[in-house]
DNA sequence: CAGCAGATACATCGGCGTGATATATCTGCA
DNA sequence: TGCAGATATATCACGCCGATGTATCTGCTG
């Protein structure tokens, strides 16, 4: 059974309560979004495809002319699941910053120009965490232990990358080697 | 003039030194692969797009039957280049990290073998970090700053990641609450 | 209660990037 | 001499992103 892994996004998410493929959107962008992001371009092809591959079965819910479909997992599907999740194979995250790449790039500039840059990086990381933080109180009140870390370690992150491009500023500004 | 990233990639590696299409992956791989990965499918025509627009130029440097091209900034390149670096413009990092997807979904299973999985990220991340310290003699060497800062950006995220995962994964086999 | 903004729901598609693969030549060494 | 591995370029199927389009429903506001 080779599945990418936006199947076992929709499955995960099945698996907390059978939903739309637009639930499934808004659930994604509110918990995993920060990494890992998701499209209706995925989706909704990859909903048909667990459909066909008996892992999931579509249920209409319509209400009149509404249109509506909600997944819901098989015993096949849950399985296919817990043998993804519990697999030890390690595989490497990947990480895409345009504003690293100016950083890196950034020595013809002079350093007031290089530190406004990094106040800039710190001021979005803050958000992203402060974007976090709005959803904290929802993971901290689910009972699955596990999705409030992994919810915690995201704002722990960009807090951490928020104060390091501060001081990283800082020393640049005032002239002092960094570190 | 609308450049994607993988272009400005391109024009500062040349900004750099002029070189072949291979020695930009080799030197993008060595330096900015941690927060930008870059591969030979978008390389080659992107530098003969590059060259169409006269922001670089190409240069026969083969020897006997050996081909070789090797790419040099024009003056317009590098304008270019330096206008993207000062463009204060943010933008959004991403990340993608199928581990802490699992970890995410890994409620169901127990806390021994989610506390597995956490080491074995946090030895992920440790090996990152190794591998960046082992270029960073060369980064630390360069006169370019902001290049040798990246790095170390690089090596202390990794870090600050290896020991978020291991500290998680005692709380979560002592029992404790975590944090 | 009419009207309309915004949410719900699904679908499609061009364009870009990845990873794999192919070809050919050169270098070093055993 | 032969062969593994580095140098160098090129191509392509596949997957995904972001944007856009359509239709329906809900709730607020005047």
């Amino acid at each position: 059974m080779e599945l990418g892994t936006p199947a076992y996004v929709i499955l995960g998410m099945l698996a907390l309560a059978p939903q739309s493929g637009y639930d499934i959107k808004q659930m994604a962008d509110m918990s995993t979004r920060h990494f890992w992001a998701t499209s209706y371009g995925q989706i909704y092809p990859e909903l048909r495809d667990l459909a066909t591959k008996r892992l999931i079965k579509a249920e209409d819910a319509s209400k009149g002319t509404r249109h509506r479909t909600i997944y819901h997992l098989t015993p096949k599907g849950r399985e296919v699941l817990g043998a993804w999740v519990a697999d030890p194979v390690i595989k490497n995250l990947e990480i895409r910053d345009e504003m690293l790449l100016k950083l890196f790039f950034a020595d013809a500039m002079s350093p007031k120009e290089t530190a406004r840059h990094l106040l800039a990086m710190s001021r979005r990381h803050e958000q992203v965490a402060a974007g976090l933080r709005e959803h904290e109180p929802v993971a901290a009140a689910q009972p699955h232990r596990m999705k409030y870390e992994v919810m915690k370690f995201g704002i722990a992150l960009h807090d951490w990358c928020a104060d390091w491009y501060t001081r990283l500023a800082r020393d640049l500004e005032s002239g002092r080697k960094a570190k």
